[in-house]
DNA sequence: CGGCGCATTGAGGGCGGTCAATTGGTGTGG
DNA sequence: CCACACCAATTGACCGCCCTCAATGCGCCG
């Protein structure tokens, strides 16, 4: 069940037997969402860190007059509130993108993770940092990027993650995200996602049917998108 | 010399006698930087932890064209590079803006901190998640609030954190930012900046003269701005 | 079949960008 | 003490990326 996340972890840190036990022992509660529902509101307490299984989710944030800003997505394997352990107020939302099934796990476990366990400790605080280096490309995106840059860089990052977790075969994987989101996401209208996406169908950079994405070649979808994999903790070769 | 780093430390987490002295005692290297110099670069794997003790610096990203995007400022009492204790290689880099005195600590003695002192660890890692919330925020302003409101609300949110360390006295504190800082942390063009922030002067909002910024009515600033310092971890009054 | 959500397309407009020139403060060398 | 360089702040003119409003197509479901 954990495996996709202990995968991510080891990307970074060798999971020990006894840290793995420790994982998969729980307790854990799981929980099943349908596409939109919210995993969890702004402005909540948690006493639970969501980890998902399976699916796609997003972490937003509302303002006054309804507007949305997506700032996060997650995928199989990702802890998408970590935070929520360290903060005694959530910020921001979780919802579903498509159907998800979600692993919840006490706090407390956690905290006797601190206790008894520095290092998966610390792989667990190197997952919440290399969030925030994701949310500092995604502020160079907003800021500095165009919309088709931009769009293109999201699609790469994506294509990345989705590899780590053996969840692309053939460069294609499954993005349930609507343009909506993509908008909310880019802090673009829908109206220009869905011309930038043509954009890039047109110049034969990504093929887009359905919910799958299939980016027939990466190295020159990161050239246009100026994608340095750096940011993800990459060294050398990102593509396969 | 620790007393800003740990009152803001405080605000999460009670420190004790013991971490503390464990804090205090290093073995801190003391380094001053000039205007615009370098403190890190990106890129780079680094062994010590930095601290503003003086000072106000930023952390930013380059793009291929010699683009900038500023993600994050950071003012006494912060510190600006606790990610570097996780990333094995930094995916941005941080620079004084005015004069900054930086304390430098071994990754080595944060080590030593996740196997003795786990509450401690806790209000680390509290740090940078406090660090990915302000992210967030500012993913928000650069994606659905126009240059008015989002500089206003850089404003109000630098405001509280001055505060918060002592460093703001009658709503007034020193921003050594220049508009061309301000424009590559915005995603806005100098110019821009500059033509807000005398809209801001000519309504009101703020006065801005040399490196001082006082804000003579705080609330009115964080209705304009669309400020809500929540994700600051702040509960209740907001302003004093 | 009608309703609904999402994708798509067109027309027109505004926020903020680019380019360029001017001002003013500061530091430096003659 | 002044000339000059340099950097930040300021101002104006023009332009383009992306927004808003609106309509249409399309697949899915009750």
């Amino acid at each position: 069940m954990l495996d996709l996340l202990i995968r991510k972890l080891e990307r970074y840190h060798r999971v020990s037997a006894e840290e793995r036990q420790f994982l998969e022992e729980g307790p854990w509660r799981v929980v099943e969402y349908q596409s939109h529902e919210p995993i969890v509101r702004e402005g909540d307490s948690l006493t639970e860190a969501c980890v998902i299984l399976e699916g796609f989710a997003y972490r937003f944030k509302t303002l006054r007059q309804g507007a949305r800003q997506i700032t996060a997505f997650h995928i199989a394997g990702d802890f998408c509130d970590l935070h929520g352990f360290l903060l005694e107020q959530m910020d921001h939302g979780i919802a579903a993108s498509g159907p998800c099934k979600i692993g919840r796990l006490p706090h407390k476990t956690l905290h006797e993770c601190m206790e008894r366990l520095p290092r998966l400790t610390r792989a667990l605080w190197w997952d919440t940092a290399l969030d925030a280096a994701i949310h500092r490309e995604w502020m160079v995106s907003m800021g500095r990027r165009d919309a088709h840059e931009q769009i293109a860089h999201l699609l790469c990052e994506l294509l990345l993650r989705f590899q780590w977790v053996g969840l692309s075969e053939n460069n294609t994987y499954v993005l349930p995200a609507t343009q909506i989101e993509l908008g909310d996401a880019f802090g673009l209208s829908t109206v220009h996602v869905n011309r930038m996406l043509q954009r890039l169908r047109k110049e034969g950079l990504i093929i887009l049917t359905g919910g799958r994405v299939t980016i027939p070649d990466p190295v020159q979808l990161m050239k246009v998108a100026g994608f340095d994999p750096t940011y993800l903790q990459v060294r050398g070769r990102a593509t396969r």
